[in-house]
DNA sequence: AGTAGTGTAAAACGATCATTTTACATCGTC
DNA sequence: GACGATGTAAAATGATCGTTTTACACTACT
């Protein structure tokens, strides 16, 4: 493993554990195994490294949601949510940690967010062949929202209900 | 206003717009016109400033969730939503940004968040006469808080489509 | 053999952090 | 008219912040 590759998930697993601005530059800096000095000629400054963490978490993150169903994307997130974490959107913690004043972190989180709902719009076409109304997709995507928040506390239970409930719209939907 | 009533609300305001860590004390001080010495005397620390605001919260909050049916759960949201922000849950941020390693936060966000899910059992009961399945609290709980993370960059117009979403769900629980 | 590249360890930078302290002013109340 | 409560202004606390610097070691290529 290379050394920005360590700095990058190091600092995810922190940022994503204790927050961003909570994280200090010398716990990523023992946390990575490296001197300041090579942290700092790889991340730049703290912002950049948190932008670039963002990234490639939408790079690590893209997999579940450029699926071809919508049972699919649940199922994905259901996987995700159980193995990594249920901390919530590290995308918009990252947006409400620093009040979207930092043009870089916000076009991150836009654009992952952006994708999302794209994607969501592209599944639920295909699922419906295109009689949905455009509001199902926002549905959809609340329901997803709505299961990693709610997850926080009530467990990756929360996924499979809202898993159901977007079933039951999308059948809905259909007839 | 007396000096607490200030500080506390003062205190909202900028955690909302700023995140809590970001906050500085000198920027709390200048924001809610005291001195330092006088914060201190109401407050006690910072955590137990950061606690003391999401009761209040929790208190100014509660209106909007203490109704009798989903209309009005996603109709006080909706208002919520369009009178005073768009950030995101204040409780699940705090709840994020300290990695619930602080107690007394911890307790006060996990609080909320039981409230708001057992008004919600109530109501769904009520509502369907308690015929509907357990997991239809759980999913009107989602789309709440999906709807809540959603509007972030969305707008408010996330919370009308969640609220479509839940009659729906209710109206198929109840055929 | 020499040099550019990539790394480490550790000190130092000034700024800012949460918190405490010192010294003083203005109250209403007994 | 003394007193306790409640406030202000401002300096000082020591720790921690993000970042830069100085000095040195290792490795790979020409």
């Amino acid at each position: 493993m290379d050394t920005k590759t360590k700095l990058i998930s190091a600092a995810e697993q922190l940022f994503d554990r204790h927050g961003f601005t909570a994280t200090g530059m010398d716990k990523l800096i023992k946390a990575a195994g490296m001197s300041s000095r090579t942290l700092y000629k790889h991340a730049g400054s703290k912002t950049a490294l948190i932008t670039e963490v963002l990234k490639e978490r939408h790079r690590r993150f893209q997999p579940h949601i450029e699926v071809g169903s919508v049972d699919a994307l649940f199922d994905a997130l259901e996987e995700w949510i159980r193995s990594e974490s249920a901390r919530g959107c590290l995308f918009l913690r990252a947006y409400g940690e620093t009040g979207g004043d930092i043009p870089a972190i916000t076009e991150a989180v836009l654009a992952h967010k952006a994708r999302l709902y794209d994607k969501i719009q592209d599944i639920v076409a295909i699922e419906t062949d295109g009689q949905a109304m455009p509001e199902l997709a926002e549905q959809i995507l609340i329901l997803y929202e709505g299961a990693t928040a709610a997850a926080i506390y009530r467990g990756p239970e929360a996924v499979v209900s809202a898993h159901k409930a977007a079933s039951a719209l999308l059948q809905q939907a259909r007839s």
